[in-house]
DNA sequence: AAGAAAAACTAATAAGCGTTAGTTTTGTTT
DNA sequence: AAACAAAACTAACGCTTATTAGTTTTTCTT
């Protein structure tokens, strides 16, 4: 019947990948059927057999992307030789820029993560406490150079985490409220505070 | 074979419904079958309908329950004649003792109200709807009052709802970080900010 | 145009699901 | 003790699931 189209600057499988991300995403990860994805996709469900391993794959191809995406930046974040505060501002600002740019992607890669199979559940969270470990680190560092006031490191870190996390919310109101006065409002809030 | 054991203060329903949170949280809703909730009640599955409407019955109840609770204290709130600011403080703290007090309903009634049937999909996010939309009164009240900064009332609900419902990971760190020194750590930067 | 490889199809399988029917056991009331 | 109700059980149904096997069509290469 149909074919596939490969995606703009990627295969067959990518295409499939980024139809599975928004399925799983509106759905979940449990409650979507791969007839469902192959109907969203244009074509019968053993058909896609050809280009993917199987259900779980999609899963994780989704998840890792993610995670790389985030270990890598930080990484590279980590390099630069900028205070503590600005650095902070970036990676909040950088969660944003993704939540616009793979907002299914990302939301899968949170919500969905649970139902990945061994070895890759382990291995992502262990890259999620990486990643918190080292924000927790750049948190000290700034309570140390008098940058930050003297707070609880993981609660500060834990509380910059689930504000960005909590940007899908956003999503349903990203015409009344334009991206960057979105990004200028919430690193005030989480670094300066609410109080006048 | 075995029997249900009723809850305290609570009947057999109860019971059930108390252990099919904790299910829906570990495994998530779809993934949870009735076979696997009605071992741990220690149990046959179909007894289970002796008891209880069926699996989505279930959920209704948890994620109903919880959000009548926030309603309830909300509501109560607003009756109350204190400061915006101390308004916001109390509600951090109410959020962080739920989380604490029902952990799994909490999380499943924020993970899993997806797969809440009709009528009750739109019930759960139109009271949703009225607790955000009531913060976001709260907060523009604030504004008015020179309490609080010109901030966009909606970023800054939206940012005190993301780190309070972040709080599940927290789970993890109850023994290291005690509840009383989160609920202040908290508090403080998310209204005094970060930044010395 | 011929042959090969890629990718679609149809049909089917085995497993798991929520739930119902019908029966037996348990506990309570008279 | 007899009768009744509550709550457990076993067996099974009908449906959906991911996936495989085998076949046909399409596409690319020579």
């Amino acid at each position: 019947m149909a074919k596939i189209k490969a995606i703009a600057n990627g295969s067959k499988k990518d295409a499939i990948v980024k139809k599975a991300a928004s399925l799983f995403r509106q759905k979940g990860f449990k409650a979507s059927s791969m007839r469902e994805l192959a109907e969203k996709v244009g074509v019968e469900a053993p058909s896609l057999y050809n280009h993917i391993g199987g259900k779980s794959e999609l899963l994780q191809l989704i998840c890792f992307n993610v995670a790389n995406q985030f270990t890598q930046h930080l990484e590279a974040l980590e390099e630069t030789p900028q205070q503590v505060v600005k650095k902070l501002e970036l990676l909040i600002r950088f969660h944003i820029k993704m939540m616009l740019q793979c907002y299914d992607e990302l939301y899968v890669a949170n919500h969905e993560w649970k139902h990945l199979e061994n070895p890759y559940l382990p291995n992502f969270l262990s890259q999620r406490k990486w990643y918190e470990s080292r924000m927790v680190e750049l948190v000290k560092e700034g309570i140390k150079k008098k940058e930050l006031k003297n707070i609880q490191p993981y609660v500060a870190v834990l509380t910059i985490l689930s504000a960005v996390r909590g940007l899908e919310f956003w999503q349903r109101h990203k015409k009344e409220i334009p991206a960057d006065v979105l990004e200028n409002n919430m690193v005030n809030q989480l670094l300066n505070g609410l109080i006048k």
